[in-house]
Parts: structure tokens; C-alpha cells; sequence
DNA sequence: GCTGCTCTGTGTGCTGACGTACATACGATC
DNA sequence: GATCGTATGTACGTCAGCACACAGAGCAGC
């Protein structure tokens, strides 16, 4: 995302930047707790979830090196709505909350870059909430994985049907049914927590609409 | 919304808006279609809804005095992501797209109301992907009749069961079921179109949680 | 008062997902 | 290579909501 910027403007976010390595299951926001430092994906990847009644979590956004994880801070308000927990363990650059409001107070540039990826982020939980209403596991399933692939652009990661589960808010049993079915149709292969992205192509067909609908949106808006 | 402004700030937006009557069932902004004016309901109440492959439909977001209408022209674009149906018949003013535009660049005031807005909204529309998800209609039902009985500030007003089941993603019947399950209670009454809320206490109790959460967290957030 | 329309009520069978429980299978570790 | 923990497979009854179909009931207009 950042590298989107003017190199000027990265060079000096660049100083109030540190690298870090995200482990996976690490949770980097609370719901309404404050929030340190924001996070930028580079080879990473953090979902956005909500919590229920304190023990549901549902998933509502996707967050890798295309965006930011820490939107409320450019909303002018430091706690968090959600919970980012790392699902895919890598790199990542992070920056302190306080230093980033500055940035962005200092760089229009900046504001653009936020403002734009806010709409994405709007439009990828819409699309999400439509989603979980109306489409069933097997293609919520498809839709998830692939947007995954293209985020760490890799045919294959690890990740256990439990955490699916918590992804898609369902059962365990509900993720494995729903995988089966994939598989025996080779879109996909898993074992034991790894899971690979057999044949993209077809299980776009298998996934629902809402995946085409979020990635055009994404690369096709204009500012 | 615009009456948090500073007296100055208020009186220099008034010169751009016009007001006008939203009529029951008027279209305001379709997705993918440019937004030509935003709108400040007064006592008009209008909903945000998500279309997903052209027929079906799901509210993500509903307006009220409290917000406006055409966000996403703070976040950079004059393209609607949703549909704004006017569900409420009522006074509105509206400004041209360009014109507010013009507005949020010369006003940080405006802007800071925006962001705490939009920020309100996502935590909305976050709020109503899970509740879509885990909670049964008629609690859905009952959530929604709340969140309009505070906007329109009336114990009664005028819908179908079609027409909820459009706003809630479900059948007719769905609404039926779960309308007559609360009238047999007592806590609303209907007939023909026309809803009233007999126990608005009780009919709390008989919403999800995500009532009194979206609810808190709209009047205590701070900025 | 009759007609027609819209709104609401009810029934039947079906299916996707749930909760729960238990069985198998792989892999790391000792 | 036996053990144990974690991951996956399978089964059973239950339930909310679906699709479809049709019956009553209120209201408006002629």
C-alpha cells in the first residue's frame, strides 16, 4: 500500500517505520482497546474480525500487503471496532499510532491513499455481510480461499478446518464437509493443516459472485 | 448531523442545500451508479442496501438525522457501492455532489463530523454482517423495528412483512412467523401495513444484543 | 354490495447448517 | 516404534429458514 506513495513521502514514513515478523494466531487489535501501532502487510496476512457476544468472531475483512491494518486511527479515533489476528505469518511494517496520525495530518498524499483503501475496506465488508447471508459454505468456502491465494500469492498455506471454522462463522464439522466436496472435485488438496489451491480457475466457478464483485472493485476504482 | 457544526460552518452549508420530500420507496443512489446529491435526513429515514446478483437484496445501514447519505464522496469517489431506498417518507436536505465536495475541502469541521461518521457507519454495517449471521429473525426483526422506532422517533409507522423481508434478507413468510411470534406477546401490533411498538423495554429484550451495542457505541464514541 | 387488489395466515416437504459425540489417521516426540 | 496430541471423517437427531402453494381478510373503487 505504501508503496503507492510518492517516494518522498515513503522516505520519510520510512523513519517512523519498523519492521516486524507476525507469527501466526498473533492478535494485533482488541475490540475496544486502543491501538498501538498500525501495520502494513508486506508478505503477511490479518484478518479483520468482529466478536459477538464475546466468544463468536466472524470475519469481515482480509488485510495483506494491499492494505492497512489500523483504519479507525485515519477515522480519528484510536480504538480498535475490531480484532486483527494474523492468519498468515511473515513480514510486516508497523509504525506507532501517535506518529501515524501525524503523517497523516502532515501528508494529503497519505490522506488519498487511506481514503481509498477505507471505500475497499467498506465495500469488501458489504460484500461480506451480503456473503454470509445468502450463499452457502461450500462457495463462502472457494470465495475465502481465493481471496487468500491472492493475497500471499501462493497455491498453498496452512490452516486447519478449526480456524476456517472461526473464519466463516461455522462449525468445524461444516468447513470439513464443504472441504471434502472441494477436494473430490480437485479444486483443492489438504492434510493435517495445509491446504493447496489446485485448480484456481474452477474454483472461481465454484465460489460465489461476491469474490469477482470484491477483487474488480478493488482494482478497478478510481480515485 | 450538521446541526454538530459550529453556527458559522452551518449557516455557509445552508446556501448549497435545498431541501426536498423523500417519498416512500424513491431510489436515492443505486450501486455503481454516480452519486448526484448527498442527503441529510431530518425525519426522512432511508436505508443502505447491498444488491448481490442483481435481484436479491440485504440493509447493511440505515440513516437517519444522525448521518448522511452519499459517504463515499468523503472517501474520494462519487460512485455509490449500495443502494439508498428511502423507507421512511420525510424532509431531507440535499447538496450537489460537487458542491460538498468543495464543502469538505475548505471545512475541517466537516471533515472531523464525516470521519466520526463513516466511522459510526462501518461499525453499523460490521455490526450487521455478524447479526445476519448468528442471530435468528425474529431478533433480527425486533432490532430493526428499534433502530427505526430511534430514528423516525415514533412508536409507529407504515411496512409490509414483504417489505422487511427485503430489509432483513429473508422470505415474507419469515417475517410473518416471526412478526406474529412478538404480536402474540404483545410487544408490537400490526395490521395491514401499519406496525406499531406496544413494549419498546420488552421488544429490547427480545432483540439481539447488537441492538444496545450499535446503539452505545454510536452516542459514546468520542472524537 | 360486489370486485379486485394487497396484505397476512397457514401448510407441506425439503435442505443446509447446527450440536454433539465418537472414530480414525497422521506426525511429532520420546 | 509406541504414545499422544491434533486434524480430519462420519453419524444422528434437530431446527431455522427455504420454496411453493393457497386460503382468508381488510380496504378501495366502482
Amino acid at each position: 500500500m505504501l508503496a503507492a506513495l510518492p517516494r518522498k513521502q515513503y522516505q520519510r514514513l520510512l523513519t517512523g517505520l519498523e519492521s516486524v515478523a507476525l507469527t501466526f494466531g498473533e492478535v494485533l487489535h482488541e475490540p475496544g482497546e486502543r491501538i498501538q501501532h498500525v501495520y502494513f502487510p508486506s508478505d503477511s496476512l490479518v484478518s479483520l474480525l468482529t466478536v459477538v457476544e464475546g466468544h463468536l468472531a466472524l470475519e469481515v475483512g482480509m488485510v495483506g500487503s494491499e492494505g492497512m491494518v489500523g483504519v479507525p486511527l485515519y477515522l480519528g479515533t484510536n480504538v480498535s471496532p475490531v480484532r486483527a489476528l494474523v492468519q498468515g505469518a511473515g513480514a510486516a511494517m508497523r509504525m506507532k499510532s501517535a506518529r501515524f496520525s501525524e503523517e497523516i495530518r502532515k501528508s494529503p498524499q497519505l490522506q488519498r491513499e487511506l481514503s481509498r483503501y477505507t471505500r475497499a475496506l467498506m465495500a469488501q465488508i458489504t460484500q461480506t455481510a451480503a456473503c454470509n447471508r445468502f450463499h452457502v459454505v461450500e462457495a463462502r468456502l472457494a470465495r475465502w480461499l481465493l481471496m487468500t491465494r491472492d493475497r500471499v500469492r501462493t497455491d498453498e498455506f496452512r490452516l486447519t478446518h478449526a480456524f476456517l471454522g472461526h473464519m466463516l462463522g461455522v462449525r468445524r464439522v461444516g468447513v470439513t464437509t464443504a472441504a471434502r466436496a472441494l477436494q473430490k472435485r480437485k479444486l483443492i488438496a489438504y492434510s493435517r493443516g495445509k491446504i493447496s489451491i489446485l485448480d484456481h480457475r474452477r474454483l472461481e466457478r465454484a465460489a460465489c459472485s461476491c469474490y469477482k464483485l470484491v477483487k474488480d472493485m478493488n482494482t478497478g476504482a478510481s480515485s
